[in-house]
RNA sequence: GGCCCGUUGGUCAAGCGGUUAAGACACCGGCCUCUCACGCCGGUAACACCAGUUCGAUUCUGGUACGGGUCACCA
């Protein structure tokens, strides 16, 4: 067989050699243990966490070593494209801070090793793939998809492995003149990689899983589709041999496609990158778990927390907190850190599926809004509400002072309120400090009757200056709850319940509510200055 | 079904032949306190199973069970 003859009927028009290909995407020249990596989403418009778990683990990795972390498109199914998808994936990394150094951007590439779109770059895969056939590695196969089946059916009924191989790889010895003759017929064709038929074992080592064993690939797998673009498999090696790659960061669920590629890297002499297979993130379902699914589970979308409103970085915590085990134990260390400081390796990573917990995130979420400065936090929370509730972000912007002093209340002293978990969430909280969204939600304490109500406001009124520090204020409350036959210390009502109407507790709630509209707020004396005199009046009066 | 990966409390997880088997979240008590939140103190709770190696296995080996992945001209 003239395997040049084959490869220029089957690529008449590729000239380039694989050498030109080398020199055009030259060796990175970066620092002695730089690391680059990518991410290489499929623009289906749909993106998970699971991508988003995967590109901080590229991104830290590049950017931890002085590396270079890149965004590929892997467009090559042009079935499940979905437009303007491109510019989801963007923008989605770009909520969650994972910023690339290059490749695709909105509306263009950036960078040299590109394009950065897979079915851009078809002619880089057609060098190859010529390169193959010549060598007699690969080869056009016209099998048809009903052609397959009945192979497929027929490997099944005979209990051997289904797929294309050995003596049911019909196309495989096709002479020259039958592939001309089926191409001139108008046949579509694939091209197959010939696999070895053989059953000896390969080992590669995983910078995640350790030593992987698994049996040689001997499948002749398509390489090219009948419309000239790649497969994952092919343009995977192609693509991070190309763009210099050092290390793949990818689902296991790739794990079973690795000989695939493993055979590519020999067939084509490159050496491999490290190959890191992360776990499967998992969901918990009645008594077991299981994998997230798209359908059933909103929160795998990364829009679901865009918008429920979950920072950047209480995500970005709560997957370190996944990805490093010893994360959670440096963040205690180093209470006040970027966590971008915190020191990521791949040793450290989980390998079996670690379940998304709703709740820890939470927990995640208050304490990383705590430590961020009120201004931090207007700032965050008011972009968040410019994309997703107007009205409230109208509402912060009227009042951008007041706003300012509501997020600072509690941040005093060291043990700071964690009131805010999410931007949504505290458009809820923080409505009671806007006559706009202030409403009265909760009952008045049973202890404190209307005449007891009236009488306490009025006497409050009549004593209030807002000049007044917090203990001036507070010896004001209690003697008027004493006037009123209220205990001052709540351990004295509890003791001797029967001797007073009720307790101090019982008075500053029905001062909380009336402020606030709810018996759980922050404290009453920061509150009311927050508000202001005007304010803290008017909703008095109100009572009386 | 073949191949591959995995299995420590409810969840995330330390551990890498000898430990009272860490820690975090959640949960339950208590303290603090003008409510809530925060914080602090305490509590419940785990090595899937069976063999083997060993003086000794959560840790090493084999098998079983269970869970997961994958077997496309999808990634």
């Amino acid at each position: 067989m003239d395997y040049n003859a084959l490869a220029n009927l089957l690529f008449p028009d590729v000239t380039a050699q694989p050498e030109d290909m080398e020199n055009r995407f030259p060796q990175r020249e970066l620092p002695a243990g730089a690391c680059v990596t990518r991410i290489g989403p499929s623009p289906t418009g749909f993106v998970h966490l699971g991508n988003l778990y995967n590109a901080l683990i590229g991104e830290r990795l590049a950017h931890q070593s002085g590396g270079v972390f890149y965004l590929r498109i892997e467009d090559t199914d042009n079935k499940r494209e979905v437009e303007g998808a491109v510019e989801t994936v963007i923008s989605a990394m770009s909520y969650f801070g994972v910023n690339f150094d290059e490749g695709a951007v909105s509306g263009g590439d950036n960078g040299n090793y590109g394009p950065y779109r897979q079915r851009q770059r078809e002619e880089i895969y057609h060098v190859f793939a010529k390169h193959l056939v010549q060598r007699g590695l690969a080869y056009p196969c016209f099998l048809t998809a009903e052609e397959i089946d009945v192979i497929r059916e027929k490997q099944t009924a005979n209990k051997e492995n289904p797929g294309i191989y050995g003596e049911y790889a019909a196309c495989r010895d096709l002479s020259i003149d039958q592939v001309k003759e089926n191409i001139s017929a108008g046949k579509e064709w694939v091209l197959r990689y010939r696999g070895v038929q053989t059953d000896e074992y390969i080992a590669v080592e995983d910078a995640v899983r350790g030593k992987l064993e698994m049996p040689r690939n001997n499948m002749d797998f398509v390489l090219l589709k009948s419309d000239g673009i790649p497969t994952y498999h092919f343009a995977h090696v192609v693509d991070d041999h190309l763009m210099r790659s050092t290390h793949v960061i990818r689902g296991e669920e790739w794990l079973s496609s690795l000989p695939m590629h493993v055979e590519l890297f020999g067939a084509l002499g490159w050496e491999m990158p490290i190959y890191c297979h992360t776990a499967t993130l998992m969901k918990m379902e009645g008594t077991g778990k299981r994998k997230l699914s798209k359908r059933k589970d909103p929160e795998l979308a990364l829009s679901y927390y865009q918008q429920e409103g979950i920072s950047a970085d209480s995500i970005w915590e709560f997957l370190l907190t996944v990805l490093n085990s010893n994360f959670e134990e440096w963040r205690i260390a180093n209470p006040d850190a970027d966590y971008r400081d915190f020191p990521y390796t791949l040793e450290k990573m989980s390998i079996s599926g670690a379940l998304v917990d709703l709740d820890k995130l939470r927990n995640i979420s208050k304490d990383v809004i705590g430590r961020m400065t009120a201004e931090n936090v207007y700032k965050n929370w008011l972009s968040w509400c410019e994309e997703y509730d107007q009205t409230f972000a109208e509402l912060i912007k009227k009042y951008p002072e007041r706003t300012v002093a509501a997020l600072n209340v509690g941040k005093g002293g060291n043990k700071p309120r964690k009131d805010l978990e999410t931007w949504k969430q505290a458009c809820v909280f923080m409505s009671f400090y806007y006559d706009e969204t202030f409403t009265v939600a909760d009952e008045m304490p049973e202890e404190c009757d209307e005449e007891t109500r009236k009488l306490f406001f009025a006497k409050y009124l009549e004593s209030y200056d807002h000049a007044d520090d917090s203990s001036a204020w507070f010896d004001k409350v209690k003697t008027i709850t004493d006037e009123l036959g209220f205990a001052v210390k709540p351990k004295d009502y509890k003791k001797n319940p029967d001797q007073f109407k009720g307790s101090i507790v019982h008075i500053t709630n029905m001062l909380r509510i009336a402020l606030t509209g709810r018996a759980n707020a922050p404290d009453i004396h920061e509150v009311s200055h927050v508000l202001g005199e005007d304010i803290v009046r008017n909703r008095i009066k109100n009572w009386l």
